[in-house]
RNA sequence: GCCGGGUUCGUCUAGUGGUUAGGACAUUAGGUUCUCAACCUAAGAACACGGGUUCGAUUCCCGUACUCGGUACCA
């Protein structure tokens, strides 16, 4: 049985790049009908954020990517766990950590070690400065029994490491990177168990995932370096190693890692733009994979059918703000109308140009649809369409009179067109059924036996709608604004002239 | 410094020991149109560099450059 894990630090929201990762992990394991795990690693204690592990489950939820196992945030907005092996959030593991570095010690695999931080940094200062790579001297490896018991009564602060064989090299066939070999020589004899008691992550990486049954390590490239210690941990315990696949980075434009000072890095932050979940996966799906095919737009169960690690690039892919857009423009214009007004509520509410959520009918609703329709082709994110909206929900427009006049008009000829089109407006005899089709055939008519130009007309008549220069077309501004507000939209601005 | 990755249009990428090096986003131009957007058409735009191997390398090998990651009692 496959199974993946997503596993996160909660020191704050979940990162777009963190989000691929998931995504990744998620894909591999559904593909082949596997199991895909939530596991919280917050082994630091310093960097712990209040409400980081929330942020990370409600981020994934809104994503859509659903852990199999592992910390899931229930009904209630609490958070529980699940799965057959015990807590998934790793502060609530010590006991088993211990225990682990308890037996490699036994097996001569570990020993304590009780240098200051001083003297490690005094060491690393050395070396650089002799152009030697770093790493402990195994001062404290072979200390004797005696000693070591003494200072342990002592309560003197020490740590565990990992005693790392120093002949050979260690391989690792990693599933994107390919074969990659690492001289024993020069992986550190690391801490596994920090003074505090908390272990450090490449031990806790390694008991958890053998543990949990994890059979793919997918993770990001920062890993890669340390994944020979890893190796040689599973060799200590006597376990197999699961198979490692190391993720190429997200970049900022100028290539650097991504990072917030570029833009935004946070899940939350697109959500509350107005990102759909759907363009956010299929976009951050193809950064780093493809297909191999020319099509681009792909829900995330087509994404799970089409998946596949031998497809995913070595090189870190630049996260590109326009092609995002173009990914969440193509989402809103082919999702259905109600689903998209839906999701637009929200955002029109914290625009305030809707009051009160209880107050939406399924009248009201059907309106919305036309509303929402105005602007769905014009663009690229939710909140821009509340934007957008403004004008239709205000009582008075508020524009400059001089944008009336269409360039090749006259004032006194808007003047005069304005008056007109009022009159046939009002008129329930002339236009019967105010729907845009009927607004646009009564009008096209009107301005063909009148030969009038049509921009003398539908130019005026539509800044007078919008108040804007640049808006959807009059006739269908006009069927959403409805025929009293339609007609006091062109008084005003005949007024205003 | 040491170790490990990476390098095809501006960006995401396809691809091959012999191709007019393909697509998408973006850009530019034209069409459509009352405006913007959308849409349609077209255009420009890339194999990091230097050596090999080979009849022939963008593709295989080696170096260089650049770049990213690691080098923590952070993950």
């Amino acid at each position: 049985m496959i199974k993946t894990r997503f596993a996160p630090s909660p020191t704050g929201f979940l990162h777009v790049g963190g989000l691929r990762t998931a995504l990744y992990a998620y894909l591999f394991a559904k593909k082949q009908g596997g199991v895909f795990a939530l596991r919280i690693e917050d082994t630091d204690k310093e960097r712990f954020v209040e409400g980081g592990i929330e942020n990370i489950v409600r981020s994934l939820a809104w994503a859509g990517l659903r852990p199999d196992e592992g910390v899931d945030l229930d009904k209630m907005g609490k958070i529980t766990q699940k799965g057959d092996c015990g807590p998934y959030i790793q502060s609530t593991r010590l006991d088993i950590y211990k225990k682990h570095v308890d037996e490699l010690i036994k097996k001569g695999h570990g020993y304590y070690c009780f240098c200051s931080k001083e003297r490690l940094d005094e060491l690393r200062k050395m070396q650089e400065l002799n152009k030697m790579p770093t790493g402990y001297d195994r001062h404290c490896c072979n200390l004797s029994k005696e000693e070591i018991e003494k200072r342990l009564k002592a309560n003197e602060p020490h740590v565990v490491r990992m005693k790392i064989p120093k002949e050979g090299i260690t391989k690792l066939n990693d599933l994107i990177k390919g074969e990659v070999e690492f001289k024993n020589e020069l992986i550190d004899d690391q801490v596994i168990l920090k003074a505090d008691g908390y272990p450090t992550y490449h031990l806790a990486v390694v008991v958890d995932d053998h543990l949990m049954k994890i059979t793919h390590v997918i993770r990001g490239e920062e890993w890669l370096s340390s994944t020979p210690k890893h190796i040689q941990l599973y060799k200590m315990f006597g376990w197999k190693a699961p198979e490692f696949a190391h993720l190429p980075l997200l970049l900022n434009p100028d290539k650097s890692k991504l990072s917030k000072r570029q833009g935004d890095v946070a899940v939350e932050n697109y959500k509350a733009k107005g990102y759909l979940p759907e363009a956010m996966i299929n976009f951050v799906a193809f950064l780093g994979w493809n297909p191999g095919t020319d099509k681009e737009l792909f829900t995330l169960d087509e994404l799970v059918k089409e998946f596949n690690l031998s497809r995913v690039n070595k090189s870190g892919a630049v996260f590109n703000l326009q092609k995002l857009d173009w990914y969440n423009e193509q989402y809103i214009r082919q999702m259905n109308l109600s689903e998209l007004v839906e999701r637009c509520v929200p955002f029109l509410i914290e625009a305030r140009l809707i009051k009160d959520y209880r107050k939406i009918t399924d009248e009201y609703k059907k309106w919305l649809e036309g509303v929402v329709a105005l602007e769905r082709g014009r663009v690229a994110n939710l909140s821009q369409i509340s934007e957008a909206l403004k004008f239709v929900f205000i009582d008075k427009l508020n524009y400059d009179a001089g944008i009336l006049v269409w360039k090749k008009s006259t004032k006194k000829e808007t003047e005069k067109n304005l008056k007109l089109l009022s009159e046939i407006l009002l008129s329930t005899k002339i236009v019967q059924i105010w729907t845009k089709e009927n607004l646009e055939a009564k009008i096209g008519e009107w301005i063909k036996e009148e030969e009038l130009s049509a921009g003398s007309v539908l130019w005026p008549m539509r800044v007078a709608l919008s108040g804007q220069e640049n808006s959807p077309g009059p006739f269908e501004i006009a069927e959403v604004l409805g025929r009293e507000k339609t007609v006091e939209r062109l008084t005003e601005a005949f007024k205003k002239l």
